[in-house]
DNA sequence: TGACTCATTATGTATAGACATATTACCATT
DNA sequence: AATGGTAATATGTCTATACATAATGAGTCA
């Protein structure tokens, strides 16, 4: 390698450092004009290089105090959420949709307390199963605002899941995301072909586009189902 | 807002063209120059902007071909991933730490996998819970590679947590996490409060300082507990 | 002692210009 | 029609420079 240093190669260089303790943990670390010295490069290259391990919560950046290496690492992992059909093909695995119930209802207190939602009102609720090499993968119990997305009446979702249909109807500014462990409800259990009672994990997602809400979904998978990430 | 367009600023208007479909989803988005010129502002600050944009999610890259609003956006949700004491102090509760055992024995063939190692290597083996005001918040099941930190050998545990210790005691470089849902098993059960067979949210971590594995941590909670994001 | 002012300083961000690199689109050849 | 080479092009990145902004800390005054 040897072009000019990249603002990648001045990054690992100096996550290295602080992974060997040559900078120590809660230690400030040169300034950037000196680094980029060092490095012999701009300034600039030093400073994209330093926001993302600031990013990252390697480092801790503050004007006029300097970098320093954080001291408790509150590492931040990212988890990508993507659409069930491409989790499981992304598997090598065959993808089945199945819609279980549809229904126009007044939704239940902790939805409606979940969405901020007052009033009774009456939403559409689905609710969908996702095979995976036509073994069960996860049930969907979902709730759409039919005054935020007023076009989801008149789709049936019988051959498009709603999390597919909305992607490409529904736009949205924000969403929430929880996840848990439960015990399998009768309903659940007989969707997923597991005993009631067994351990499941259960996603939420909550949708809003600005302060309209759009969706509640509760996913719940089988336990041998996991989230996982590396940083 | 009289001063020249920031990134931020650049950024949030394309985002809010997207959410608003000015911008259809699978469409090509004008080409950095001719933002540029749109908003005033120089190319970089715009190639800024889409950058983070693509970082998010909503726009996807791809050099000659330009950059279009993301067909099928694959929500990534950050979680921050604290240390327990923080985790429960930040909720205002009082932690408190309590070491269960502490033993050099074999690795049972489970961890030696998850971490990669060969052969029934002898490695730290402690079990501790955390409270939060004097109630079971967490039962923490940890094997430490004496190899890597050998200085873990001397410590007892007895007042300061593993996690703590290890973030001042043992640099890592790459992490990886799980999370599921479980029964719990007598013995957590026990630990925690819980009846045997209870839904318990798992998280399990494994760290690494280059190839040499560090620790690998089993980490139980009640299923009240929660793993929770926004975007 | 305490409160306030102000210069100093490190990071934050914008700019213009340049070159690098991946990919496409088109054209020529087989 | 299939293949392969090549020019065109949008994004990717770096540099040098400038000014903005937030904290700090020293100095001043009550």
């Amino acid at each position: 390698m040897a072009g000019r240093a990249s603002f990648r190669d001045i990054r690992d260089e100096m996550a290295r450092r602080i992974a060997a303790r040559v900078w120590q943990p809660g230690a400030i670390i040169p300034a950037e004009e000196e680094l980029a010295r060092e490095f012999g490069s701009a300034r600039a290259t030093v400073n994209r290089a330093l926001q993302e391990l600031a990013r990252a919560g390697i480092v801790e950046r503050k004007r006029k105090a300097g970098t320093r290496v954080a001291l408790h690492p509150v590492r931040e992992a990212r988890f990508v959420i993507p659409l069930v059909r491409q989790e499981i093909e992304a598997e090598g695995r065959a993808y089945r949709y199945r819609l279980l119930g549809r229904a126009i209802e007044p939704a239940p207190a902790d939805i409606r307390a979940a969405l901020g939602l007052a009033g009774a009102r009456r939403m559409l609720h689905l609710r969908c199963l996702h095979l995976a090499d036509e073994r069960p993968w996860q049930v969907e119990d979902r709730w759409i605002n039919l005054a935020a997305v007023p076009a989801a009446r008149a789709e049936t979702f019988e051959t498009i899941g709603p999390n597919e249909w909305l992607v490409h109807n529904a736009p949205i500014s924000r969403a929430d995301f929880v996840f848990r462990a439960a015990r399998a409800s009768a309903v659940e259990a007989d969707a997923l072909g597991l005993d009631v009672g067994e351990a499941v994990f259960v996603g939420e997602r909550m949708t809003w586009l600005g302060q309209e809400p759009v969706t509640h979904v509760r996913m719940v998978h089988p336990p041998t189902h996991t989230l996982r990430t590396s940083v």
